[in-house]
RNA sequence: GGGGGGUUACCGAAGCGGUCAAACGGGACAGACUGUAAAUCUGUUGGCUCAGCCUUCGCAGGUUCGAAUCCUGCACCCCCCA
């Protein structure tokens, strides 16, 4: 494992580096400090930030010192890159709290307890906020020729556009060159490591370094995780697959990457899992001869769920896959299915509706799966209708305490996939 | 200002006095198939106390045994002429 350099190449991980020939070396005698940014417009993570943070974690294991950075003062600002139009500004107390979920998560993937290979997580906006205006652009602004910052990319498609740049936008590449002097300064980080579109920061902070430091820095940029039809990886119809489980539940996590493409699957491997290169190609192997078995994804999964949700979120999430797909539910905890049917809408009647009996029609309108009476009658009627997972075609049946699949909850379906919940209460 | 055309269920679009809860297409939903993929095939698609009843065809009235269909007024949209 200590040969991170080719680890990441084989892994395809390595999209530019500003020394290719010195970094596999370097990289090779351990010890080394890297840095990665992360975006705090958010309380959670999502599974874009995945890929630097297992890179991070990467180079941890390899022996070397990771450093997130969350922009607290960046994020004041917003990064242009990649961006079509100016960003909306957070606020001092949301950035705060953003930062507090996102170090939870951090904590699960990298070690901050590891003596001098501890990970670090760190916050430009304390050491920005003393910076006054007129300090950091003689120290720092100084040293940008403005016809090089017109020339980076991400500068270029702005000004090209109809939505502009704003002053503001436009000098956020100081701030994360500056960054990259200031850890460099304090923690003697010399390697910067991003996303494909961070190129034009990450020069940047070399630039600087090179002119107020007299030093030399490096940097590596990933390519971005994206799918075989270009769109971005972690998006669905119904948003952004969270690393929060409050925001995503393990379960939708654990399923989003159950239904990962065949073609984008070894891609996955390769960059979020930890697997060996043998087992990645096994996994390949068995990909195109047998893809209906789906062992990659099976596989990929597993990997990520345990990893972001532990072992318990895996075996939920497992659990709730056996059900979802099939499995009749019998003898559970209210507990339980409430963790498993996290996503799922439910309602409450009162108990008395139930023990009196509570005809089946009725109940698909109450739980919300049929909008009127004779639409669950035809549900029925179509087989298309579930009470715990067991299809149920008679019209006229009518549930009762028997039915409850927990002490109070009954699993109402609709087709293949529409779940509710109805809960008992009183 | 004058002339003509339109307004139908989720969307598009037939229907032009009874056989209209309203053709057809799309979408959606369900079933089969399947790899929790794609495609395909089948069924359903106003409400209800469901072999029966009730409410829908821009809105309000009227004619008629009977109207989405005919008449009158109103609203909105489109086109042509000024």
């Amino acid at each position: 494992m200590s040969d991170i350099f080719s680890d990441l190449q084989w892994r395809g991980l390595i999209h530019q580096t500003t020394a290719d020939d010195f970094l596999p070396k370097w990289l090779s005698e351990g010890g080394r400090t890297v840095y990665a940014g992360f975006d705090p417009t958010a309380d959670s993570l999502h599974v874009g930030s995945l890929l630097p943070l297992m890179l991070l974690r990467r180079f941890q294991k390899a022996g070397h010192r990771p450093i997130a950075i969350v922009g607290g003062a960046t994020g004041m600002i917003g990064d242009p890159s990649g961006k079509s139009s100016e960003r909306n500004l957070l606020s001092t107390e949301q950035l705060e709290a953003n930062i507090a979920g996102i170090q939870v998560q951090m904590q699960k993937l990298l070690d901050f307890d590891a003596g001098d290979q501890s990970a670090l997580l760190v916050n430009n906006n304390d050491w920005m906020k003393e910076f006054s205006y007129t300090a950091f652009l003689r120290d720092v602004g100084k040293n940008f020729p403005v016809n090089v910052m017109l020339g980076k990319d991400s500068v270029k498609s702005r000004l090209g556009s109809d939505a502009g740049l704003s002053y503001t936008e436009f000098s956020y590449m100081l701030l994360q060159a500056y960054d990259f002097v200031h850890l460099n300064k304090q923690y003697d980080c010399e390697l910067q490591i991003g996303g494909s579109d961070q190129w034009g920061n990450v020069t940047a902070g070399i630039d600087l370094g090179r002119r107020m430091l007299s030093k030399q820095l490096y940097g590596m940029t990933c390519p971005l995780l994206t799918k075989t039809d270009g769109t971005k990886m972690g998006k669905t119809e119904s948003g952004a697959i969270w690393l929060s489980s409050d925001r995503t539940s393990p379960y939708a996590f654990y399923q989003y990457w159950y239904n990962v493409a065949d073609e984008d699957a070894g891609k996955c491997l390769r960059f979020l899992t930890e697997l060996d290169h043998a087992e990645i190609e096994a996994l390949d192997a068995a990909r195109s001869e047998a893809p209906q078995k789906r062992e990659s994804q099976t596989k990929l999964a597993e990997e990520l769920t345990r990893l972001i949700h532990g072992d318990d979120g895996l075996k939920k999430a497992q659990l709730a896959k056996e059900i979802f797909f099939g499995a009749e539910i019998a003898n559970l905890v209210d507990q339980d299915l409430a963790d498993i049917f996290a996503d799922v809408p439910s309602s409450e009647l009162p108990m008395a509706r139930l023990s009196e009996g509570l005809p089946m029609i009725d109940a698909f309108v109450e739980a919300g799966l049929s909008k009127s009476k004779g639409d669950a009658r035809r549900t029925i009627q179509q087989g298309g209708a579930y009470v715990n997972n067991a299809r149920r075609e008679d019209v006229a049946t009518t549930l009762g305490t028997d039915d409850l699949a927990s002490e109070s909850m009954l699993v109402l379906r609709s087709g293949k996939k529409k779940y509710a919940l109805l809960r008992f209460v009183g």
